[in-house]
RNA sequence: AGAGGAGUGGCGGAGUGGUCGAACGCGGCGGUCUUGAAAACCGUUGUACCGCAAGGUACCGGGGGUUCGAAUCCCUCCUCCUCUGCCA
């Protein structure tokens, strides 16, 4: 969430940075949020001191109680009561307010980086790349629903009969592809210095709202009541909240962290015509990468992470496009964001594999997430993550583009994983 | 899952109603000494909020309660350990 003292000292950009995600009462939302603080500072105040007040009491009395003075003691009670009823009072208005800012805050998103472009949906985001070359199919190409029946690679009624749509079952040489591709993709994470971790694939309500996902996504999340533990819809989640009310040395920066889960969303709402086969499923593989940053370094990382996300759809020959993410269409808590594209010859159309994203202090602010200068001083630092990559798509992409008359071939990075070369 | 025990500062570990943000040890940081280092000695060493500052307030697993006053007593939840049971 945002941080108060940052809104009152620019709050002309806050605005700004708002109206971009087309939120056009922001001078009156950060006006709420700047009176609700000073409300919450006079209270605190007033709090404070009568609980001064009290303590200073408290301990005459102790020593009155020593002298065997009881008397005097039993006077003193009196003040104290006043107090306690008082304190009660102003502690309960303070929690309101609290709660009420919080909330508020809650309900913001990020302001975006000042290179954002402005925009109201999908078809404001600003291309900033195209590369690699779109296939000629042969006369007979199909897109990969139907290549995945024809070669029996992957389930989708298997999936309905012992779960429901959206929950696909790989089978054969699809199971062994999916496992080629995530082993693949950890290793070259691991290459370029990332240190692999292994999250639960569920978390509690506290690290949902770290990394900002609640209350914003609720109903997004797959549930389970009896815990009260939700399904991630990414290692983002887990994986950033492993440094939930960390402060970490300078030493131990930069974290870069990467991660293989399975990912669960209910998609409520989303589903029409155009999804179809694997663009759009309830659980997904996804290998994520984490960073966390100091501020001045975290743009940089940011690009290097762009950077790998590149290397990757290189070498797997697939065409891709980077987008820049326009206000309307970035993610609540981000201030910037690059989404990467890739071209599915057979359904010929772009679809999103990867998104790359600088939270700045956005999630480090709720996580408590802060580092120590060489002053000693705690300054919150920057997160950020990116899919490298979610499989599914990479998959839709690979069995379409490279299909021809006999088969499917299998990009020659991965033949060390699949231990095959063609489906 | 049942029975018992325990959760204190970076770590270890005292403290069972007042003078306790918390003894002591280790670690960290600064200094003395040394050609340098080690040892020894001296000092320092949590986080957040309010305040120009002086200073104040809160925090001893989380939440609630008793009391003039709670790390200390009560309730509840969470976590860990031991034993028993079950299980991949």
């Amino acid at each position: 969430m945002l941080q108060v003292n940052n809104i009152l000292a620019e709050k002309e950009k806050y605005v700004a940075g708002l109206k971009k995600r087309n939120i056009n009462n922001a001078t009156a939302l950060l006006n709420e949020v700047i009176q609700l603080d000073e409300s919450r500072k006079k209270t605190q105040q007033e709090l404070d001191s009568n609980l001064a007040e009290a303590n200073t009491i408290a301990k005459q009395i102790g020593a009155l109680m020593k002298q065997g003075r009881k008397e005097e003691a039993e006077q003193i009670k009196t003040r104290t009561a006043e107090l306690k009823q008082l304190n009660k009072e102003l502690a309960d208005r303070l929690n309101e307010i609290q709660s009420e800012l919080t909330h508020k805050l809650y309900n913001i998103p990020n302001v975006p980086h000042e290179s954002v472009p402005a925009g109201t949906s999908a078809d404001d985001n600003e291309e900033i790349k195209k590369a690699g070359e779109i296939p000629q199919l042969h006369g007979q190409a199909v897109p990969h629903w139907d290549l995945i029946k024809k070669y029996d690679i992957i389930d989708f009624d298997l999936g309905v009969k012992i779960a429901g749509a959206g929950f696909p079952v790989y089978k054969g040489k699809g199971a062994r592809l999916q496992r080629a591709l995530v082993n693949y993709f950890l290793d070259e994470a691991v290459k370029a210095g990332y240190a692999e971790v292994q999250p639960p694939i569920v978390v509690n309500e506290a690290s949902g709202y770290g990394t900002g996902q609640l209350p914003d996504k609720e109903g997004q999340m797959y549930h389970v009541q009896a815990e009260n533990l939700y399904l991630i819809p990414t290692a983002e989640v887990p994986i950033t909240n492993l440094y939930r009310d960390v402060i970490l040395n300078e030493s131990e920066l930069p974290v870069k962290n990467v991660g293989f889960t399975p990912c669960f969303r209910r998609e409520a709402g989303s589903w029409g015509a155009h999804v179809r086969g694997l663009n759009r499923l309830h659980q997904f593989d996804k290998v994520e990468i984490v960073q966390i940053r100091k501020p001045e370094e975290s743009y940089q990382a940011l690009n290097e992470m762009c950077a790998h996300v590149e290397h990757l759809l290189n070498s797997l020959n697939l065409p891709y496009r980077i987008l820049k993410l326009c206000g309307g269409d970035m993610g609540f808590t981000s201030a910037l964001t690059y989404d990467f594209e890739v071209y599915s010859a057979a359904q010929e159309k772009w679809l999103e594999v990867s998104s790359v994203s600088n939270f700045e202090t956005y999630q480090a602010n709720r996580l408590k997430l802060r580092y120590k200068d060489e002053n000693k001083k705690s300054i919150l630092l920057h997160t950020l993550n990116g899919s490298a990559m979610a499989l599914p798509r990479i998959m839709a992409a690979i069995l379409e583009n490279n299909q021809d008359e006999n088969g499917i071939a299998i990009p020659e990075v991965l033949h060390m994983y699949t231990g095959f070369e063609r489906i």
